[in-house]
RNA sequence: GCCGCUGUGGUGAAAUCGGUAUACACGCAAGACUUAAAAUCUUGUGCUCUCAACAAGCGUGUGGGUUCAAGUCCCGCCAGCGGCACCA
């Protein structure tokens, strides 16, 4: 049969059956709960990599099933974003529409390439019932002080006129139209997440990520113990608190620097019109600037001159733009000789460098003596651990996104839109860019803006500021839980999350999420950060601190020229294509078979050849040995073996090996029975759906092999087989012994046997055999001198 | 510069705990079927020496080390990839 014909004939089956793979909690099963990251639904449809990721997480569902757990495969759309708010205004056509077309396409190919998911379980970001709750945790943010306004700095395109988000900014220019980014201050909400550092940093060791996962995550924190030193400013009552690692070298401090953006600094401008100058400049340096300037220090003498705490010495106080506002106090204390930057700095002002730690031989004029070796230790300031971790910036101005439910009143200040005024709409617009002045186009909609204060009533203003991408996705697997209550909406003040903390503590934690490396930094953190915050509320059930047990990273398909696929290049391979000439089961087994899950791969179609011929073989196969009575003995085992091996590496997402194990059975299993036939196809099933579902039902089954149970290995069967062992003199192997599994667990037998093969007598003869090491099962290693 | 990952045949890659390195597949070569081609099937395929077989030697980026035994563990170096980058 065509495989087009099967594809149609089963796709329409497992969609008359959805209870096929809806998730339900049922007492006597295990539950797991599988999650991929959900796509943002672009125009251009489903790509490979979303279809490599997707085919190992669902090969993973489908096999859980099979062994008997209930498993939660669910699948939403992060559909709020750029790309559609820029396809919008490019084709004047609403984000709402396109956004609706979209999705349509990812479903509908995800059908198509049998993925197992729980369609009534789908969420969407931008569906108002959705975004409520979204729009529900930024308000008890901003209760609980962790949501906060302040003037930021943010890129900004003087072309397009537009604020940039980090990631539209590309080695320090906009990413549309390659113009410069320049810095302006704009007032942006703010997420308190360095508040949760250290909870994020504790909460990894409950997790079981990868270790790579958790390092990417350890790093960003980049959490550092140190302690923070007051120093007094002569003719001044403030004293200028500095953060340092090194305490033990406040000897060597021979000047302090702060930031161009520290009090101290804009104290100095008033006086001095070359300080004014400077911080002038370093204010409107871009990010490219920033690291084109890299090497060669720049800065200004403030005037001021401070007191070091510890020999009570005069020191200068200086301004630069190497100290940065945004970590510690935005001041340092300046030790040439054990820092290098303090030294290339030092150099070229001529400031004086004093060794702490003596070093024979060290010229100090000449390099910093940087070790970790530390002067003894010095009990000035109090200790403080300082994070890179930065609060995180909440605000876009643009279009697509959930709107901040804040009103801003003249009298009351920052109020949040009542709860049970949620969802706060996304109204509908004529045009979509943003304002000359950089504001979201909300700005320009007065009766979106124009509103009462839910205080006093008096006249407000709305924020028009929209949420980043991020919010959307950090808390999507507590949706999937809640999807009865998210998709009809509750009235009034009643929470979904309070109100469902036993469907929540039955499906939490999520027991593997499945993405890319891209996502291990900041969505990561992000949606761990909600959680505990969530948890914190006491929403969320009081056992379950942390979203995620375990997670997985997947590889990368690069395109058939080894490079990232992409439209300029014209190397892109799209899986529709794939599975149109090949089907989607050879597309399937090919993507697991290219190497291993978490790894980078090159598209080669010769390799997928390989793959096709091997499902070919296996339909024929089946075809062939489906009259049979019985199985021979030797292709029991090799089946055995082979259920053995598949469901092990199932297990570890070993999925190339899976699909080699497989092509090794068919090549190497002569006769099976019927019974023993189905074991066969169902080792295949979670890999090849539409095949195995149409050879389980040629063999006369009626239900679907989906719902079916999994083969267990048999201990016993391979118990009486023969092993061999290999015998080795020396290290090297020269011959091997074939003896039953019962005497190959006694040493001597094995000894005295071996010493009787031809090979071993003229290698240990004349020679004196000095020790035996015999590892059981395994083999016979003879030391001779 | 810092952090992380990777290095195995002509190619993609295997090798649970340190225990027969190169499974599985592609490619290539020879053969079968065919008027022919495609498809399919069979056999062979790390390197060196050899007509060939046997045997032997060498082989997992590189130099050392530990061990009866190292692709695997430890130390140094080289190359490539990814991320972060004046973080005090």
């Amino acid at each position: 049969m065509e495989f087009r014909e099967v594809e149609a004939k089963w796709q329409k089956y497992w969609d008359e059956h959805p209870e096929l793979y809806r998730a339900s909690i049922k007492k006597s099963k295990e539950k797991k709960y599988i999650l991929n990251e959900f796509p943002y639904p672009s125009g251009s449809g489903l790509h490979i990599g979303h279809a490599f990721s997707l085919v190992g997480s669902d090969i993973y569902a489908r096999f859980k099933r099979m062994q008997g757990y209930q498993v939660m495969f669910p699948m939403g759309w992060d559909a709020f974003g750029l790309p559609t708010e820029n396809y919008a205004i490019k084709n004047k056509r609403k984000p709402q529409e396109v956004t609706a077309e979209n999705t349509a396409v990812f479903k509908k190919q995800m059908k198509k390439l049998a993925f197992s998911i729980d369609w009534e379980r789908e969420i969407d970001t931008t569906d108002p019932n959705y975004y409520r709750w979204t729009q529900w945790i930024f308000i008890k943010l901003f209760e609980k002080g962790l949501a906060y306004k302040k003037e930021m700095p943010i890129n900004w395109c003087p072309s397009c006129k537009i604020g940039l988000a980090n990631e539209e900014v590309v080695n320090g220019r906009c990413e549309r139209c390659g113009h410069e980014a320049e810095r302006r201050n704009i007032s942006q909400w703010i997420v308190k997440i360095t508040d949760y550092a250290e909870r994020l940093l504790s909460g990894l060791e409950e997790t079981d990520f990868e270790n790579k996962v958790k390092l990417a995550q350890i790093n960003w924190i980049g959490k550092s113990e140190g302690s923070r030193i007051k120093f007094k400013i002569e003719g001044r009552d403030e004293k200028v608190e500095i953060f340092t690692t090194r305490a033990d070298t406040l000897p060597g401090a021979s000047f302090l620097t702060v930031a161009p953006e520290h009090s101290l600094a804009l104290e100095a401008a008033k006086k001095d019109q070359e300080v004014a100058n400077y911080i002038k400049k370093a204010k409107n340096k871009s990010d490219l600037e920033r690291t084109e300037l890299n090497k060669e220090k720049t800065g200004v003498f403030s005037g001021f001159w401070a007191i070091n705490p510890y020999n009570q010495q005069k020191i200068p106080v200086w301004v630069s733009d190497f100290v940065l506002v945004s970590y510690g106090t935005g001041a340092i204390m300046s030790v040439p000789a054990h820092d290098q930057r303090d030294h290339d700095f030092a150099v070229k002002f001529g400031l004086p460098i004093i060794p702490v730690i003596k070093k024979k031989g060290w010229n100090f004029d000449k390099e910093a003596y940087v070790s970790e070796e530390r002067g003894k230790e010095i009990k000035i300031g109090k200790k403080c651990n300082q994070y890179h971790l930065r609060d995180w910036i909440f605000s876009r101005q643009h279009y697509w996104g959930e709107p901040i439910p804040m009103i801003n009143c003249p009298k009351c200040g920052w109020v949040t839109v009542p709860e049970e005024e949620l969802p706060l709409k996304l109204p509908e617009v004529e045009a979509y860019e943003p304002t000359v002045d950089g504001q979201s186009p909300l700005s320009k909609i007065e009766s979106f803006v124009n509103c009462r204060c839910p205080k006093c009533g008096g006249p407000a203003k709305r924020e028009t500021d929209t949420m980043p991408n991020w919010a959307g996705s950090d808390w999507y697997y507590l949706a999937y839980c809640l999807f009865e209550d998210i998709n009809k909406p509750l009235s009034g003040k009643k929470n979904i999350f309070v109100k469902n903390q036993k469907i929540l503590s039955e499906w939490m934690p999520v027991d593997v999420y499945i993405g890319g490396d891209e996502h291990n930094t900041l969505h990561l953190l992000y949606s761990r950060f909600i959680y505990q915050f969530l948890h914190d509320l006491g929403v969320m059930p009081a056992d379950i601190r942390e979203p995620y047990d375990k997670r997985v990273s997947h590889g990368v398909i690069l395109g058939p020229d080894g490079f990232r696929m992409s439209k300029s290049r014209g190397n892109v391979v799209t899986p529709e294509s794939v599975a149109d000439k090949y089907g989607v089961d050879v597309l399937r087994l090919y993507l697991m078979f290219m190497g291993p899950f978490e790894s980078v791969m090159a598209w080669n179609e010769k390799t997928l050849i390989g793959v096709k011929r091997f499902l070919d073989r296996f339909i024929i196969f089946v075809e062939k040995q489906k009259s049979n009575r019985e199985s021979s003995e030797t292709s029991l085992r090799l089946l055995n073996k082979s259920i053995k091996g598949v469901t092990q590496d199932l297990e570890n997402f070993n999925f190339n090996t899976v699909v080699a194990k497989l092509m090794e059975a068919i090549n190497k299993i002569d006769k099976l029975s019927r019974e023993d036939l189905r074991k066969l196809i169902k080792l295949i099933a979670p890999l090849a759906p539409y095949t195995a579902e149409e050879l389980w039902h040629k063999l006369g089954e009626k239900e679907s092999i989906h719902g079916s149970g999994w083969p267990e290995y048999d201990q016993k069967m391979n118990d009486n087989e023969m092993v061999k062992i290999p015998v080795a003199v020396n290290g090297k192997v020269r011959d091997q012994l074939e003896v039953s599994k019962e005497e190959s667990q006694i040493e001597s037998k094995i000894v005295s046997r071996a010493l009787e093969l031809d090979k071993i007598k003229t290698w240990v003869k004349g020679k004196e055999i000095v020790k035996e090491i015999y590892v059981p099962g395994k083999m016979l290693n003879l030391v001779v001198r």
